[in-house]
DNA sequence: TATATTTATCGAAGCGGTTCGATAAATAGG
DNA sequence: CCTATTTATCGAACCGCTTCGATAAATATA
């Protein structure tokens, strides 16, 4: 039932070396040999066992994908598409994907995935934040890694990231290419990287359409340091709408915020997007549940773990290879939240 | 940098199995060798290689978690919590968990994942829907495994299933209680068990309370094959609410479907909950972000991946030990589509 | 034709653990 | 005090695979 590879030596009348040279396609073997055993090994069914093959190379076919902690029970449709797209591209590479989670707070050692410890990942993919604590062991033990979604100023690594800043400006333009001029940003999570470019594509536009002309900038922006979430999104919303002159639009730093903006139009009486026009960030499936459906800016999550798993691979098959960091752009999809003409959906995986 | 076994025994100044006994807890090794070896694997930051002992022990301490293409491409929040509960239960008890997608349609043996074949995995865990002739090859080479959500009346193996039918029982009465009494009841994905049994549940207590006054209770039943979703759900409703007597509640066979009965609504200018309540199943994160938040039955989703896990463990710790079924109850959760004195939150993982 | 290369195959060592049986030392029994 | 047991430790085999160096056979070179 359970063959190795003696067995198929035996029955193709070779030996093992031979077997192993024919199964990992190998120069120097005849033809005829080659037959032989490819035939022993489909009537035995045989598969090499993975470990084994790990022990005897050093290095064993796995990538490890760490997510922090918060991400795993928060609702996160978002990171678990990246996961996904990872999961799938890893396949198709021959790589099994070891799922871990980071604890926050993390401690030193003892949070350390166990997959690294035991060496039983050739690289890790580390998705949406990090402890830096965990990320310094990584470097020190020379782990190949990719970030996703993340980075931090004095950390050089491999990564894979979105473009927020054109993503957050081609949504910007949008709203004011529909006439809204006093535009409102809500974000939460305002330490995240990609947060801060959201938001720095707002003040970008805002600045170049209206200049000194809105001095008030800042007060048409509720940045929170808190996880970005409806309730976030909810409180912001409300403040700037009553102001004594309210944004017409709000540009959410995600969809989950966004959320919450649509409960705040909704408790103030608003009508959106006839009152209000709301613009969401990330495109999570909810965005198309919500009630018109959500303006937002796609991120191709999948996509992103695919490259992710391709960076890894890279880095395996090329040790000395240059640190990459690859961009991801994004796509502006018009829904019901803001005027314009609709965006056709897109059936990403 | 990356010591072994005989590293740690040099440095402790014992022989290599003296540091396995140590190291795997064994009896008859004195403390002071004891010591002596915990110091060296402290000193060395030692850690033993998981392949090579996975090869020596002929299993090797990993979960495999198998989710069919369809679950992985589409929105599912709802499949992903399991997964997640799954790895963090696994990771306590000191597994891995290795992903895999399966195929729709199955090729066999082509699309059998490959952590079977190479005996990767020491069992695993398939959830929401299985091909045949996977579950055969499983039976056939005798792996250990938990359907999640999941069953075959002819298929027997171990199970962590919803208390559907409770949870459909309970919902439906609620709904009753606040004085419907044409509810109606939209579900897609109609061949799976777990729909089945919240149709069953919805069949029995409109019996029991309507008995032959609704004769036509088919007429308030929409049933499709097809995947549950917001598509369906819309369909189902808007054909429901034209009947000449339609409806005053909907029971939807799952969250998704739901989402589509309150578009339904919306574009039949009904009110939610004033003039259409509805009751939807699963309690996916969507659910609060829809306006009114959604009445529906929460089900413990981490906590069946942990199940699951737990399952999984007692086989490999026992091998011949009775199949076991877990069924994991449900939770109704009233919140502000239909009546009633909404439940506080859950905050569960 | 004799020698140098190349090609095909094999045996054995090694990857890093676990474990069985042997051995030596310590303890118990009479 | 001597033998029988128990306890602590070790050496070596083994798990299933890859790979290096050796060898034999086939082919090329002079």
């Amino acid at each position: 039932m359970n063959y190795t590879i003696s067995d198929v030596a035996q029955r193709a009348g070779v030996s093992q070396s031979t077997v192993s040279l024919v199964i990992n396609d190998r120069a120097n073997v005849s033809p005829e040999t080659r037959r032989k055993v490819l035939d022993a090994v489909d009537v035995l069914e045989y598969h090499p066992r993975h470990s084994a093959r790990h022990l005897a190379l050093a290095k064993g076919g796995s990538i490890g994908f760490v997510l922090t902690e918060q991400f795993f029970r928060v609702s996160e449709p978002f990171y678990t598409k990246i996961l996904l797209g990872a999961e799938f591209e890893a396949a198709k590479q021959g790589f099994y994907t070891l799922l871990s989670r980071a604890k926050e707070p993390f401690e030193y050692p003892k949070d350390i995935p166990r997959f690294l410890l035991d060496r039983s990942v050739d690289g890790l993919i580390v998705a949406g934040r990090a402890p830096k604590r965990l990320l310094k062991f990584i470097k020190e033990k020379e782990i190949p890694c990719v970030l996703v979604d993340f980075k931090l100023p004095s950390y050089s690594t491999n990564h894979v990231l979105i473009d927020n800043l054109s993503g957050s400006r081609e949504a910007m333009n949008h709203l004011i290419s529909l006439g809204h001029q006093r535009i409102g940003f809500v974000a939460g999570s305002s330490t995240h990287p990609s947060i801060q470019e959201r938001y720095e594509g707002y003040r970008q536009v805002m600045y170049e359409n209206y200049g000194d002309s809105i001095s008030d900038i800042d007060k048409l922006t509720y940045l929170e340091e808190e996880e970005a979430s409806p309730q976030i999104g909810r409180e912001g919303a409300l403040e700037l709408l009553m102001l004594t002159d309210p944004p017409t639009a709000i540009f959410a730093c995600n969809d989950a915020t966004a959320v919450g903006c649509y409960k705040a139009a909704k408790e103030l009486g608003l009508s959106v997007p006839d009152d209000l026009a709301i613009m969401g960030f990330d495109d999570v499936d909810a965005s198309t549940h919500l009630e018109p459906d959500l303006s937002t800016v796609h991120i191709y999550k999948a996509e992103m773990g695919k490259e992710a798993v391709r960076s890894l691979v890279d880095c395996f098959e090329n040790p000395d290879q240059p640190l990459k960091t690859k961009i991801i752009s994004t796509k502006l999809m018009i829904r019901g939240s803001c005027g314009g003409e609709r965006t056709p959906e897109i059936n990403y995986f």
